[in-house]
DNA sequence: GGTTTATGTTGGCACAGGCAACAAATAGAA
DNA sequence: TTCTATTTGTTGCCTGTGCCAACATAAACC
């Protein structure tokens, strides 16, 4: 549900509506559509929301004013009638997006248009501190303020960790990957920065992205899984709404329990999918050493040694129970699969989702679709951006800039 | 979030607000604060709200009007200042509640005031047909009609059912309790009664009563897990919002995969929570031959054989295991349990949620807290009430009664 | 070029909630 | 008792939001 600041009752907090906020939602919804298709007939939103013809011109003409949105002639459709005017998100509001990472940290101004228009990559030392990649964040955002047009507006900095953040307040509970324990990351960069900070896991980031932009548009109830280097990160979409739980750290996906073992994950708990679904043990056993994700890609579709397609085969194996406890939890609608699950999964499409459904209960098997997804090395960007602009989507009225 | 039609886009499909749905929203959350407190002063409804005295006082007058809540003196209060208004839920507004078992269905009139009103067991043969269901209902609510005071109003029937419901058209998928498999009971039994049905899964429906009237009170975010002799049940708590899922087979928490094991659980699913943590096994290793739910937990919390103690605790490992996935996937406040996972949690709760806490991810792990439920025996009519009472709340204007 | 169809535009309207002033009902102090 | 302070209910008026109907506009179709 959207806006109109009734949050659910049940902990008793629901708040009445009064017009401001009627008009609010219906802003930041009329916005949300603009944002989501980019660019959008006036007479699809009439359609869309149900608002009448005269209000969806008044609304749009405040989107307008507001410079939140423009307004331009409608390609041509050669269908009768008048031709619809196109609303368009504005070309000059961006996002920062910030990827740390081992030894290096990736800043990006991303627009709400959805281009990338800068990209930086700035050298750390290896893992590390919060104040040296507050440094690296500086700096590239000094840079890239040079390079963006004139006349460009930043709505804040979004941060994707690969690790538990508390998002309540923006900081990093556990980073392993940057050796981060209880970092108010947020607080400190924002400080340094002087606009807003929002931090947030990087599946959970993934997980919008691919939900409002990539394989998972048009479904409701999702479930994200990632495989990296560093383990498996997922998300959860319920309702359309991404599952934080009460501080942030829900969608944990690669912790799930699989089975009795003494293999451990990257947080030391045993038997979990993680620990069991591995990527350095399907490079070893496929002869690579620290392979790029395309080259360990094609080496799991091409493998031929008995050792490897047992492996492959048990890998498989592990991800069906990890999908069908996810699907006995969730009955979702689509499950997405990305980094080396994806091949995994393409190596044997037939055997993870027998394995799956015959450990899902009836009902929520029977419709389930598997998909690969389909935003690549953009996901983080994206979702981050996604996070950054959810302020301003909510209350366009308010924007602010920096 | 509360009414206010506009379901999140994502799925693009959010509509705008008009001014009626202003009014319904706010009428709704009126009615909801109403309901969940059963009676509420008028000055805590504006404060709770944030509209204003004025507007609370029209918004309430139009609900004495409906004949949905009436007013009263309020209670000596001894507060200085004018005393407020008292608001009540209408005394004769009922759901009726129905629970079919393996040979008797039961079936109860519940206030919307909270009170089981008349409760009606009906003996029907060992699985009974669906039509032989329906008699039962039927003929239940006939002596239920002659037992309520006059004047009385019924917004519906709740059915709940001990296994897979798919609430989009009030249809069972599978209840092996009573042999049932793609039995479209709503219509069924809506046909023969001529008001409204709703069809649930039981452990949803617990669910939702718990959090709304029991130990889930205040929270936002809750695990409710629920063992019985049928198996393991359970439901979900996001955000106040109850999990269904694409199609309301969600929260089939039973069946999450704990570890390698031939023990099947009632779908035949291996090496599940109730596969491994199964009442039959408790019972026969305290030397119990089908005890009711009493006797079995005053033997667990008293067992003494090494042979007793060693098999509780197993079950504890087993299940503190099935909760350190749940925390990791969903990062709750609480976890309620019952049914004999409660005697279990008591029997040892120190190693249940070291279990627990030693698989779960840092911060999702430390706030946690572990719970017993409040509700007893009355849970799943008033979850079913609940369930019936939905559509009035959202849309106390549009109250259609039978 | 006229007709049909769909959309944008405009002015007036209805009505929901806010506001301010006043009335009412209590506790507490003099 | 009486007076004051405090809180809440009530009333009339106001603002602003979305709706509506009539009209204008721009395309396709014949």
């Amino acid at each position: 549900m959207v806006k109109l600041n009734n949050p659910a009752p049940g902990g008793m907090q629901a708040r009445g509506s009064n017009r401001d906020d009627l008009r609010q939602g219906n802003l930041s919804t009329l916005l949300e559509y603009v944002y989501k298709n980019n660019s959008i007939l006036r007479s699809d939103l009439t359609s869309a929301t149900g608002l009448n013809r005269s209000t969806i011109s008044d609304l749009v003409g405040e989107l307008v004013e507001l410079k939140l949105v423009s307004e331009s002639e409608s390609p041509q459709l050669r269908r009768v009638g008048r031709p619809s005017v196109n609303v368009s998100i504005a070309d000059n509001i961006f996002a920062i997006t910030v990827v740390p990472r081992h030894h290096s940290t990736t800043i990006s101004a991303v627009g709400m248009n959805g281009t990338v228009a800068s990209r930086i990559r700035i050298a750390t030392p290896i893992h590390p501190s919060p104040e040296q990649v507050c440094d690296a964040v500086e700096q590239g955002i000094g840079q890239i303020r040079s390079q963006l047009k004139k006349g460009y507006k930043l709505v804040g900095v979004a941060v994707a960790i690969s690790g538990q953040v508390d998002v309540r307040n923006n900081s990093v509970r556990i980073c392993s990957m940057l050796k981060w324990v209880d970092v108010p990351f947020g607080s400190l960069l924002q400080e340094r920065l002087g606009m807003p900070v929002w931090v947030d896991n990087d599946g959970s980031l993934a997980c919008l992205a691919e939900s409002s932009f990539g394989a998972g548009r048009g479904f409701s109830d999702i479930i994200y899984l990632f495989g990296g280097a560093g383990g498996i990160g997922g998300g959860v979409v319920i309702d359309n709404q991404l599952v934080r739980g009460s501080r942030g750290y829900a969608g944990e996906l690669g912790h799930i329990r699989i089975m009795d073992s003494r293999s451990v994950d990257s947080l030391g708990i045993a038997g979990t999918l993680e620990a069991l679904v591995n990527r350095d043990d399907l490079a070893h056993a496929l002869g690579l050493d620290d392979p790029e994700d395309d080259v360990l890609s094609r080496a799991i579709l091409s493998a031929t040694t008995p050792r490897a397609v047992r492996l492959i085969e048990k890998k498989i194996q592990a991800l069906g129970y990890a999908l069908s406890t996810l699907v006995n939890i969730f009955n979702p609608q689509v499950i997405l699969l990305s980094g080396f699950l994806q091949p995994l999964y393409q190596a044997n499409d037939y055997s993870l989702l027998s394995k799956m459904r015959q450990n899902a209960v009836a009902g929520s098997r029977e419709h389930v679709q598997i998909r690969t997804t389909e935003l690549g090395g953009r996901i983080l960007e994206i979702g981050g951006a996604q996070l950054a602009f959810t302020d301003l989507i909510a209350n366009p009225a308010q924007a602010k800039f920096n």
